[in-house]
RNA sequence: UGCCCGAUGGUGUAAUGGUAGCACAAACGAUUCUGACUCGUUUUGUCUAGGUUCGAGUCCUAGUCGGGCAGCCA
């Protein structure tokens, strides 16, 4: 079943996840049921996606390439007023972001401005929109508003069935009329309308002459049924309003239950993933697709629980309130669990990977503990991130016995996790930086640390001891005078001699100045989306943004390189604010500190 | 108070009538030129009550708790 190489000298493969759906395909390639599996991802494009959506791309892309077959991106969109380009951009880049170098080859597209094909099945009309072919040039995303007009022509073998009707009540005595979970609803007294009139109404809803709300195009089912959804579910609005993608060629526009089986079916969808809010829906889908006899295999749906994770929120409305009171600094914003926000941050893709396929697939929803995302986030760091020396809170340390303007190279390995580790030069001279939390005056019991009077070893150079303290009037420490021992050097005869610590370091003269931006979890609480107003529990200190000093090979880093800066954390460059000799740097995540913690 | 879905250590999950396992987290230890990584050890679990069965986390019944559904949103 799985498409992992099998590459006898390569690492062993990870196993193909596998959960209740993943089985239910299984069954269903076991029984030879389709000729392709075929998924799909359907954003409605009115919001940025977030590590939720993740976990739903991760589902029908992995689901996609572990059977060969393919996952559409589709667009979702039958509400215009709530939909813009804007977000169909975004959406599209996140979504080849997360897949890059794992599903692209099955990323589902269509050839650009293409709209469903008419072919015969059986004997009878059908449409079908295909995915583009591997030589296309232009491609785009499907959208089910390309779908309008086939969607049309459902509705109308709807009607011409008896299947549906043109109702005439307003918004407000729909509602009253649909009951209440316990109470049954009435039949409007438009159900019983003539296939004609019907007909020739919708006709007229669609040529203009009626204004928004004045009319509904409705399921005929059953106004008793203990399901909400199966009461004469509306398949039409009218809307005399352009869409983003349709154009201004229609006013009337298909509503999810309608648009959605349908797209599926017409894209040749086999398995439709969504979450379990749309369980009670299931009915609606199976019904409008089974009264419509269709030529083709129809496509079959399945809902899990969505992702939630601790000291975050996923809620859209919540997301979108965060950017408009600017308590984060937009969409992107690096503490936001946006798929954007998670990039800019320099979270790799494979890591949000990891983590969907940690968490699983059930029907049960949970929040998952944030810890298992940054250890997913850490895992994939520590494999790819070169190691690099970098001082966030810099305190002058004065090596006495190294003479100013000598400068001794030292080699440092860049990746210890590599098979065969390569090494860089770093320059120690005279005076360098230490972080200030590796010196203490008055240690606490077991530090490590650099303190008076004591030796610490500077990473890839040699040991120091700290002679003197110099303070400033305010007491505060201005500079550590200490002596190096250069016989504690790699290869050095004292070279294997031991100290309890390891400390980072940088020239003082040899180093850059860079802005690094530290962020911590946005909110203090576990469940911040359980309360009321959420933005009380925002942490303060989800920002924080001092001035380091970096070796100076970090001067010529790159967006895509990805650092850990030696006992700090992973950081990587800020695509957005760093300008050729001004590096801006943020932390993806700190190292585990089994230190601190105590 | 209608219908649908769900419940396994602190968290997320596996076990498809046959030894409750894995990962994260936590604790302790080893190792360490990153208090990281790695390695070892340990703590902690089948919602409740009945039933079926030689045997139940799994099947049945009832209950409890949680989630979803009454947009011309998706």
């Amino acid at each position: 079943m799985s498409v992992e190489p099998t590459d006898p000298g390569a690492a062993p493969a990870a196993p193909a996840p596998s959960d209740f759906i993943r089985d239910i395909v299984a069954q269903d390639v076991a029984a030879r049921r389709h000729a392709e599996i075929i998924t799909r991802f359907p954003p409605e494009p009115n919001g940025y996606l977030h590590i939720g959506h993740a976990k739903s791309i991760c589902l029908n892309f992995g689901i996609a390439r572990e059977n060969n077959g393919r996952c559409n991106l589709r667009f979702d969109d039958t509400n215009p007023v709530k939909e813009d380009v804007e977000y169909v951009e975004s959406i599209t880049t996140d979504v080849r972001w997360l897949i890059a170098g794992w599903a692209d080859h099955c990323l589902g597209l269509k050839v650009k401005g293409g709209t469903p094909a008419q072919q015969t099945v059986n004997g009878r009309a059908d449409a079908y929109a295909a995915p583009a072919p591997a030589s296309a040039r232009d491609t785009e995303a499907f959208f089910a508003s390309d779908y309008f007009e086939e969607l049309y022509g459902y509705a109308v073998a709807l009607i011409q069935r008896g299947h549906a009707y043109v109702c005439d009540l307003t918004p407000e005595e729909t509602e009253a009329y649909r009951g209440a979970p316990d109470k049954p609803g009435r039949d409007s007294p438009y159900r019983t309308r003539s296939v004609a009139e019907n007909l020739d109404l919708f006709a007229r809803m669609r040529a203009g002459e009626f204004p928004n709300g004045a009319r509904s195009l409705r399921a005929k089912i059953d106004m008793a049924s203990p399901n909400i959804w199966l009461r004469d579910p509306l398949l039409y609005r009218i809307r005399h309003t352009a869409h983003h993608h349709a154009g201004d060629k229609w006013c009337i526009y298909p509503l999810y239950d309608f648009a959605h089986c349908l797209s599926d079916y017409l894209e040749g969808i086999t398995h439709s993933i969504c979450t379990i809010e749309f369980e009670v829906h299931r009915p609606l889908y199976d019904w409008i697709l089974q009264r419509l006899e269709l030529p083709r295999a129809l496509p079959r749906q399945y809902e899990f629980a969505k992702l939630n994770i601790s000291y975050t929120i996923f809620s859209k409305r919540r997301l979108l309130q965060l950017v408009n009171e600017r308590h984060v600094n937009g969409w992107d914003d690096p503490r936001l669990p946006t798929l954007s926000g998670a990039r800019r941050r320099g979270i790799p893709a494979s890591a949000i990977r990891r983590l969907a396929a940690l968490v699983g697939v059930t029907k049960f929803e949970s929040v998952t503990d944030v810890a298992l995302f940054e250890h997913a986030i850490r895992d994939e760091l520590n494999a790819l991130a070169a190691r690099r020396l970098a001082v966030l809170r810099p305190v002058k340390v004065v090596l006495t016995n190294l003479p100013a303007g000598e400068t001794v190279l030292c080699d440092a390995t860049n990746n210890p996790q590599d098979e065969n580790p390569t090494t860089r030069q770093v320059p120690l001279t005279r005076e360098v930086y230490i972080e200030s939390e590796d010196f203490a005056e008055v240690p606490p019991p077991k530090y490590f640390r650099l303190k008076p009077g004591g030796e610490v070893r500077l990473k890839y150079a040699c040991i120091i001891k700290c002679d003197e303290v110099v303070k400033d009037a305010t007491g505060a420490v201005t500079e550590l005078r200490c002596t190096a021992d250069l016989t504690t050097r790699a290869g050095g005869t004292n070279a294997d001699r031991k100290v309890k610590g390891t400390i980072h370091w940088v020239s003082a003269n040899l180093s850059v100045a860079a802005e690094v931006r530290l962020y911590d979890r946005l909110f203090t609480v576990a469940e911040p989306g359980a309360t009321d107003d959420f933005t009380r529990h925002l942490n303060p200190g989800s920002l924080e943004v001092v001035t380091a000093r970096l070796e100076p090979s970090l001067a010529t880093a790159r967006v895509e390189d990805r650092f850990q800066f030696e006992r700090l954390g992973y950081f990587a460059l800020d695509p957005k604010d760093s300008a050729p000799g001004r590096p801006v740097f943020n932390r993806t995540i700190t190292l585990k500190d089994t230190w601190a913690k105590k």
